[in-house]
RNA sequence: GCCGAAGUGGCGGAAUUGGCAGACGCGCAUGGUUCAGGUCCAUGUACUCGCAAGGGUGUGGAGGUUCGAGUCCUCUCUUCGGCACCA
């Protein structure tokens, strides 16, 4: 390891400390060795030398004997500068990663570029630059600053998406999936940004609005797409969350949320005077008696039969469409104002043989469950809504009690609580909601016309793209042939170089007559490509695989390997990435799951989201001027002081606000933790390793010290995860050597001590300031590196004090606190604060009703 | 509307199980060091009454449980995040 020859030193050998008379303090008299603390030396020396060793941080094959621990930070997009949510979120998990290897942990922490995506398509269009070299020059400049951080990153298995080595296993995957029907072709409504001149997934669209361009609404056209069949693991996507106990109970929610799970029952009803069937889905088949009316969305395909033959109806409906079309522009469809129309036809409902009308709403959503309702107004809000706007009849099928018809009960309408009875239900009268809806579909199933099922709010994914910079989709269209795989031996299918890229939209690949001209393997006839590319976020469903074996040509990664490392034992990102990248992951690995290639079920065993950096109270934005450069940071206070503000100034959960003269403050820490250091360098360097037998009082008071936060920092790598309080532990101990300074000084904290002392601190120390501590370990004259030196141990002995400070309270208010052992029981406590002064001042008179005493703890004394 | 999180000094935040509220840092004040300072050191700093000793108040608000509540319970207000005619 070169950080072991380069760690050489002039020892201590040679040294001679001198220290004057006991009145002269130690950094009046040595300030020659107490240097001056300067990132910009140390930094760079070290970032040099841990260059010349690409080893440094790479992780063991499998083989190794040492417990595995795979740590990973969401790769950044290639934008070509980090930013202080980069920062922190990197800060956070090369910490834990160093705190893993000094744990004796084999630590995979690898680091990649997640490098397709429209800003490199942007950047071609406004500054004519291509997209690859863009994105090139991008990576290398961040890299440049990832190294200046001081990143522990292995970057033997570097990833970037753009490369071919990388994304022909999209394209591989693809296949895949295309074979197991998991990946299909349809025409569809899909949302189009005009502004991204492409397509978006159902996930990317915000309140109706692009994800990357707020002010843009998303339009709907129809369009051949290529999807994803996530809804075939819907279920599974539902069930695994249960698993997921390190996950945030946030994010958990958020996905529960997003797919969106709803039992209930189809029901059809038979359209009177015709063979069709209006089939609705409701989860409230219980107050089926009650349905007044049924509602077809605009977009139902009986509606447009029935407007076929009603020129009137026809104009009623489009204008419905343009009400729901409008309303999702302004992105509140949950805000829009119910509008409907009678058809003049009637169902048949198949329970109570009642003709029911059939209507088009505007508020029924075609693309959920069945596009179609039965409206239960007593018993729905909405339903209550429109049927008061259009005066449908509403008729109460639900009671708060037994024996009570619904004439005779005031129930206040909509009557939405699933407590009570049924009425006016035929022979279903006195039952509960719950046992109701299981015998009613129960018979619906029975008699062919109903069944029990689940929807899913959830949709497939869509992943055609029509850009140029992203995966080409393998496939091909042969006039004999239709839709033909491109054979795997074929692949990469390569993304051409020199593309003319411009805003007009379409895919630019279909300008591009030699990719798109191509020969059907079938028959051998002329075939034209897909000219589409794949969401980006198919690169980031399974890439953290591909570290295992980034460079694999045969397979997207040995299945072997992957089995070691995998679940992810930490992964640190923004929550912004709840959702999308999260559930499409959770997606993938089930699939390859069910391909065999792995075998977890979730890439992901512990999940953190860090909070967001802001300043001024607001998300740090170029438009805001409130962005604060990393680099800036780094050059004015060092990389060690940048790292360890974003750890310190909130627990890493919480949003972080970014305040310059905080960093300013972790500066001057750090300052004094290199005065302190090499002032004692020598010193310690030459002192026994072992901690002589009988301690003084400051000896004992500052191990006490030392080895409480060795104890809480522990503790918080372990469970809390509040870096904050590490930190702060490590400046309490610091500030109380300072303190001890007048002792070292008088002999009365020998060597070994401060030795022992001083070396832990280091050890403490390295995961979050990695360069300073890395630097005084070899000025204290350590021969061998930081990185993977054992983790500190706590002593509990040496915590235990003999004698400590306790509250005593009086009617539960402070009023002294006493000097007693720590062995002391229940007893002394009590005689201890009836003996004391200020006590028995505050007693004096008075009638002391009982005594409270929490044995090490405190006492409480209840007076009258 | 539904779900979730959070409200503590001038500021960021601490208080792990109900047991000394305000650790640590910033800022501020006073003094010192320094040719100089975006330096370093020391002391102080929740509010309030008081020259002081000492007292009173205090964790969004109102109640409650308890010897004792920032922490537990009930109600309520505010802020932030997510979802939202999802039948």
């Amino acid at each position: 390891m070169s950080e072991r020859e380069q760690g050489l030193k002039d020892g201590g050998e040679g040294a001679v400390h001198t220290l004057e008379s006991a009145g002269v303090r130690v950094w009046k008299d040595a300030p020659a060795r107490e240097g001056r603390y300067n990132p910009q030396e140390i930094e760079p020396k070290w970032q040099a030398r841990w260059a010349a060793d690409p080893e440094l941080y790479a992780a063991e094959p499998p083989t190794s004997g040492k417990p595995k621990y795979y740590v990973l930070e969401m790769l950044p997009y290639p934008s070509g500068q980090l930013h202080m949510g980069h920062v922190r979120n990197y800060a956070i998990g090369d910490a834990l990663a160093r705190y893993k290897w000094m744990q004796g942990a084999n630590v995979l922490h690898p680091m990649g570029w997640d490098a397709f995506g429209l800003p490199a398509e942007n950047a071609a269009i406004k500054n004519h630059r291509e997209p690859r070299e863009w994105t090139f020059s991008n990576i290398a400049a961040m890299k440049v600053q990832f190294d200046r951080l001081g990143l522990a990153y292995d970057w033997r298995n570097e990833i970037t998406t753009c490369l071919p080595e990388y994304y022909r296993w999209n394209q591989w995957f693809f296949l895949r999936m295309y074979e197991r029907g998991l990946a299909y072709r349809k025409k569809s409504k899909v949302n189009w940004c005009p502004q991204c001149a492409t397509v978006l997934a159902n996930e990317q669209v915000i309140d109706g609005r692009c994800w990357r361009h707020e002010e843009q609404i998303v339009e709907q056209r129809d369009l051949e797409q290529w999807f994803l069949r996530a809804t075939r693991y819907a279920e599974e996507l539902v069930e695994g969350l249960e698993t997921l106990e390190g996950w945030p109970e946030k994010v958990r929610t958020m996905q529960r949320n997003w797919i969106g799970r709803s039992e209930g029952a189809e029901v059809g009803f038979a359209v009177e005077g015709s063979s069709a069937e209006v089939r609705v889905f409701t989860t409230r088949i219980d107050t089926i008696f009650g349905a007044t009316s049924l509602q077809l969305a605009p977009q139902h395909p009986l509606v447009a039969g029935f407007a076929a033959a009603d020129q009137a109806l026809a104009r009623e409906v489009d204008a419905l469409v343009a009400q729901q079309a409008a309303a999702r522009e302004a992105g509140d469809l949950g805000a829009i104002e119910k509008h409907g129309v009678a058809t003049g036809r009637y169902a048949i409902n198949p329970f109570s043989g009642e003709r029911v009308p059939i209507w088009v709403g505007n508020y029924i959503l075609a693309d959920y469950g069945t596009g179609a309702i039965m409206s239960v107004p007593a018993h729905d809000a909405r339903d209550y809504e429109f049927a008061t706007k259009y005066g449908l009849e509403i008729r109460v099928v639900v009671v708060p009690a037994a024996g009570q018809a619904s004439g005779q009960v005031p129930v206040e309408l909509p009557y939405l609580a699933d407590e009570g009875v049924l009425s006016d239900s035929g022979i279903y009268d006195g039952l509960a909601p719950v046992e109701a809806r299981q015998l009613m579909s129960d018979f619906a199933r029975q008699r062919g016309f109903g069944t029990e099922t689940v929807t899913y709010r959830l949709k497939d994914w869509g992943i055609s793209r029509q850009r140029y910079w992203g995966t080409p989709i393998p496939m091909l269209y042969c006039e004999r042939d239709g839709i033909v795989p491109v054979p795997e031996d074929q692949l990469p299918v390569l993304l051409p170089a020199n593309v003319a890229i411009t805003q007009e939209g379409g895919s630019p690949l279909a300008k591009v007559p030699e990719f798109v001209n191509a020969t059907c393997p079938r028959c051998g006839g002329a075939a034209r490509r897909e000219t589409d590319t794949m969401d980006t976020f198919v690169d980031s469903s399974w890439y953290f695989y591909r570290y295992t074996s980034a460079h694999d040509d045969k397979a997207p990664f040995d299945t072997r390997t992957v089995a070691y490392w995998f679940p992810i034992d930490q992964y640190i990102g923004g929550v912004e990435h709840a959702i999308l990248h999260l559930i499409y992951s959770r997606f993938w690995t089930r699939v390859m799951r069910d391909m065999g290639l792995i075998t977890n079920d979730e890439p992901v065993a512990r999940l953190f989201t860090q909070g967001m950096v802001i300043k001024g109270g607001a998300k740090m934005s170029k438009s805001k001027g409130n962005v604060v450069s990393p680099n800036e940071m780094i050059t004015r206070y060092g990389a060690d002081a940048a790292r360890m503000y974003s750890l310190f100034a909130a627990p890493p959960d919480r949003d972080l606000d970014w305040q310059e003269d905080g960093v300013a403050g972790v500066s001057r820490f750090l300052g004094k933790v290199y005065r302190f250091a090499t002032r004692h360098a020598e010193q310690a360097a030459s002192a026994a390793l072992t901690l002589p037998a009988v301690l003084t009082g400051e000896e004992q008071a500052v191990l006490r010290k030392l080895h409480q936060t060795i104890a809480r920092i522990t503790e918080d790598f372990e469970d809390r995860w509040h870096f904050n309080t590490s930190i702060a532990a490590i400046m309490e101990l610091v500030n109380t050597l300072n303190a001890a300074e007048p002792a070292v000084e008088a002999g009365r904290l020998s060597p070994p001590v401060l030795r022992h002392v001083l070396d832990r601190l280091l050890l403490l120390l390295a995961p979050f300031a990695p360069y300073l501590s890395r630097e005084l370990w070899e000025v204290t004259g350590h021969q061998d590196g930081l990185l993977r030196a054992p983790w500190p141990a706590y002593d509990p002995a040496l915590i235990a004090a003999e004698e400590m400070e306790f509250p005593v309270q009086i009617n539960g208010k402070l009023c002294t606190v006493i000097r007693i052992g720590t062995g002391a029981d229940e007893a002394a406590f009590e005689a201890a604060a009836l003996a004391d002064e200020k006590v028995q001042a505050r007693i004096a008179g008075r009638q002391v009703v009982k005594i409270i005493v929490v044995s090490a703890k405190m006492v409480n004394l209840v007076v009258r």
